[in-house]
DNA sequence: CTCCGGATTCGT
DNA sequence: CGAATCCGGAGT
């Protein structure tokens, strides 16, 4: 099982996104393979936490990338976010959905439920998963094109003109996939 | 310090 | 459709 490098994630996170299923994350013991996803492009993005700019909590979206970015939200379920592009772009990829691969015995269809499942929670938050031996994202073969399909995110009505624009990527016909 | 609302999920 | 539940960010 090889990780994933510091050059996967520093580049466009369109790609990283779309490259990204198919991949296998890896916490602990756990294992689960990607099948959704969603791109947070940056400041410029209104969906995105760093429109709000540099703050406590969106600081590592601004560093790095292949670090990971983990909020609690609605006071109940986490949120786990691949910080993607050279340091000061703060853009990010959504993880939300997976299919369970290994040691997860429950569901993982949806960010807040698959973090429930793998036991990440904001204790994981800025750990680099490029370098760290319980915490990374596994190589695995990549998802044909024909079989990625784009469609607007979940979530995000307060995002304006972005709020439809196509940046959640999903495995056609995946059983796993959040919604339809 | 107070107030507001959220990249969700579940139950009614 | 509304509740659960709590922290970050903005405003006073």
């Amino acid at each position: 099982m090889k990780k994933l490098p510091r050059d996967f994630y520093d580049r466009d996170t369109q790609q990283v996104a779309k490259a990204l299923l198919g991949k296998q994350l890896v916490h602990q013991q756990k294992v689960g393979r990607i099948v959704e996803v969603e791109a947070y492009l940056g400041p410029h993005d209104l969906a995105a936490h760093s429109a709000r700019g540099l703050t406590k909590r969106t600081a590592v979206m601004f560093g790095p990338p292949g670090h990971a970015y983990v909020y609690l939200i609605y006071g109940m379920y986490h949120c786990m976010n691949v910080v993607t592009e050279p340091e000061g772009h703060a853009s990010a990829v959504l993880i939300r959905a997976l299919e369970p691969l290994q040691a997860i015995g429950q569901r993982t269809q949806g960010p807040g439920l698959l973090c429930q499942a793998m036991a990440i929670s904001r204790a994981q938050n800025a750990v680099d998963l490029v370098t760290d031996p319980h915490f990374f994202i596994a190589n695995a073969p990549a998802v044909p094109s024909e079989d990625i399909v784009a469609k607007p995110r979940i979530g995000v009505d307060y995002a304006g003109e972005w709020k439809d624009s196509p940046l959640r990527f999903y495995i056609k016909g995946n059983r796993f996939v959040s919604k339809r």
